[in-house]
DNA sequence: TGCAAATATGAATAACCGTTCATATAATAT
DNA sequence: ATATTATATGAACGGTTATTCATATTTGCA
């Protein structure tokens, strides 16, 4: 696989945006089908800032930076309804590498107990 | 998919350990096969150090560092011949990542161009 | 028009991390 | 033993970034 060097940035910039707690709790929150959730048109979950703020037990000021960070990323994407914002996934790709990842972590551990 | 506080951690530091340039450059050199690679029993590319800096244009020591970084991260493995030390990829996870990252990149170019 | 709810923003700090340089270790060959 | 090749290591610097706090903006409603 042949990567130039404009590519390999963007690759980790991708990845950056990726590697941070709470950034990944927002990620997997809006992967769990919850209560106040609501489920958008092409059936993705929707959850507004403060319903993920509450769940992953965050700031709303630091989820609202994160979920900036995350849509200049292209991970998620946002719909306005009043005053609320909704927000849910851009994409399987972050479904996977959610996924990948955490598969990735549980051999890491399994090989090391 | 519920994560706990561990879980999350260590799936940020197995992101981070992928978010960086030189890293990626070093992955995606170990898919490509090259004239002096080397074919390991499980028909994995191995390569030694040097040639490795080589292929990415950095340093021997910057190679060295980050080559422990991903150890450390279970992304590649190593196995000592002389006074040569050959690193493959560690197993299909990495592969993915890479992967899924690169089209994810791909599609972001595609979508704002 | 004024109030409340929901979200965004900016500045500031503290911690982290990639890279370089110099040097150390280890193995091999002459 | 000494030189050479291959790789690892440690310290140090510069830049980046996650989080907090305070405040601003936007929308809906009385």
């Amino acid at each position: 696989m042949y990567i130039n060097d404009k590519v390999v940035e963007e690759m980790a910039n991708a990845l950056k945006i990726a590697s941070d707690n709470t950034r990944i709790k927002i990620l997997s929150c809006l992967l769990d089908e919850l209560d106040s959730s609501k489920v958008s048109s092409d059936h993705l979950i929707e959850k507004c800032v403060n319903d993920i703020a509450l769940q992953i037990g965050a700031s709303q000021s630091l989820v609202s930076h994160q979920l900036k960070v995350l849509k200049d990323g292209d991970f998620i994407k946002s719909r306005k309804e009043g005053t609320k914002i909704y927000y849910s996934l851009k994409d399987e790709h972050v479904r996977e590498i959610i996924a990948i990842t955490y598969e990735h972590v549980l051999e890491k551990f399994e090989d090391n107990d």
